[in-house]
DNA sequence: AGAAATTCGGATAAATTTATCCTGTTTATG
DNA sequence: CATAAACAGGATAAATTTATCCGAATTTCT
């Protein structure tokens, strides 16, 4: 569905909101291991949600990532996915067809068209907030 | 969503589909100009749905592949996903933990198991049959 | 029997995604 | 001001997916 980038860039963004929530700046290290992923890998993937501003980073001792909690009650998964993924889960076609063109529809288009607008308002509606409330009281994870 | 090969394999499946039903088989050139794919690689994926038991083949000059009509009611996308995906649709995490488990669920389960049980009723209720009507009469298309 | 058309399967290569490493820069703190 | 903690970014490596190549086996047709 996502790229492992964005999985990882969705877990990271919902660790650092449960923590922004609390006033808590949070290191790379620290978040690569709440989340399990890659330290290294996980690096670059803050960077890219940094640069497009969904993630605030500050360097230096003491530094390391935030989200104002603003941003947290606004921010929706599908700005991290985009961010990552860009928009092929948007325009992309079920079977692979160089675009999805109701135009000229491969053969599962009306239901794949169905099943990705289902998934786009998922996306859109879920915001970064709502996504920390089960963490918050344990009854979600991001890691096992 | 799925992988090349999967798209491949379906694409393929439904060409094959469509000419079995006029009595017709397909070489494996035939149906990598249709479906506008690599040949070497679509053979590798015709091996496994032939290995699947989802597609005929027959070896030798005048050999080929074909679906047997019955088979054509029957056989559904699901099937086909499986053959060459396995089972990563139905049972992954959206978020990429190992897998998607109730019991300890990431943020998204409960949105993400609903676009995929979503997915999986489609998949397992459209026939390679019912895929093949558009084609017949050109409204849907496996190439542009 | 021989030639041609075709799938099968193993080996290999190219491309992409995932992951690591290392050096540089920034900043708080003692 | 020196040091340590932390992010930034380029280069590189490993793993996976996608794709190609080629020889062998099978079958039809002449
Ligand atoms: S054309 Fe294939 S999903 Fe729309
Ligand atoms: S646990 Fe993540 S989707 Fe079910």
């Amino acid at each position: 569905m996502f790229s492992k980038a964005c999985e990882y860039g969705i877990r990271a963004s919902m660790y650092i909101a449960l923590q922004s929530l609390e006033g808590k700046r949070v290191s790379l290290k620290e978040i690569a291991e709440e989340i399990d992923s890659p330290v290294a890998f996980t690096a670059k993937i803050l960077q890219q949600l940094s640069r497009n501003k969904i993630v605030d980073s500050v360097k230096g001792s003491a530094g390391g990532f935030q989200i104002e909690k603003e941003q947290i009650k606004k921010i929706k998964l599908s700005e991290i996915v985009y961010a990552i993924d860009g928009d092929n889960v948007y325009v992309g076609c079920g079977l692979g067809l160089k675009k999805c063109n109701a135009n000229k529809p491969c053969p599962v288009h009306d239901k794949f068209v169905a099943i990705r607008d289902n998934l786009k308002n998922m996306l859109e509606s879920a915001s970064l907030q709502e996504m920390t409330e089960g963490l918050e009281v344990g009854t979600t994870y991001l890691k096992r």
